[in-house]
DNA sequence: TAACCATTTCAAATAAATATAAAATACTAT
DNA sequence: ATAGTATTTTATATTTATTTGAAATGGTTA
């Protein structure tokens, strides 16, 4: 029989070696990252987590735009197209600037960093 | 008055001579990524979009674990882990293989390529 | 001030993701 | 075969995210 037992728990033994080795299931407990650290990401993630948004952000990644230049380009529905920018505003991935009738957004700095990357990786 | 007309749209100056530079309304939308290209990565970023999975790649970013292991750090039933496994798996981002009665879960290349750079980029 | 344009907010409807519990599958050992 | 353990699947309930259209806000121009 090849497994071990750690508390009440029958482990194959190939997995529980290499468990003692760094700390048993305490040990791995304890990597876990932090609540707040978990929702951060969760909350970027999600952020990107939709077609109308990673269309709104590759426009980003060119240059800035006011909101109704991007509504011209992704063509959907003021309130849909604000609800969007909300959330990306929110994950910290955009930001906008009123400038007379006009609001004019520009992708974050982190933001910017994240998608040079991850264009990059996607693009094979 | 501040503004150019580009078709039917009127925009800031600003925005609408940065705008002519990389090939107007159209320059924009054909930067705009191919709709599978979109669809992959939404799938990758929701995959990452929920707590639970979260925690589940952070603990195969230490090592392959069998879904018994992974149930006791994160204390959830059966078949909401598996649920989750699934979405991951799917998204290529872990694989399992069957040893026995057990089913041992790693991270693969690509997702740990990934998280390597997201740790660090979190942990600030 | 009034009229106007760009954008956001709100509430209600719809759609999608997640949770839950019971039943099914896969493998092992007797 | 039978029984046992680990894991997945399925159907349904619940929660969360998105869409929609109408009304509100903020700024501009006449």
């Amino acid at each position: 029989m090849t497994r071990k037992d750690i508390g009440d728990l029958s482990i194959p033994s190939e997995i529980a070696d290499s468990l003692c080795a760094c700390g048993g299931l305490e040990g791995l407990v304890d990597r876990l990252p932090p609540e707040d650290f978990i929702e951060h990401m969760r909350e970027w993630y999600q952020a990107c987590a939709d077609p109308a948004r990673l269309k709104i952000l590759s426009l980003l990644m060119v240059q800035p735009l006011c909101v109704c230049v991007i509504k011209a380009v992704v063509k959907m529905a003021d309130s849909k197209l604000s609800y969007h920018l909300t959330i990306l505003k929110k994950a910290g991935m955009i930001e906008g600037e009123q400038q007379g009738n006009y609001i004019i957004y520009h992708i974050t700095r982190e933001a910017r960093i994240f998608f040079e990357r991850e264009e990059k990786r996607f693009a094979r």
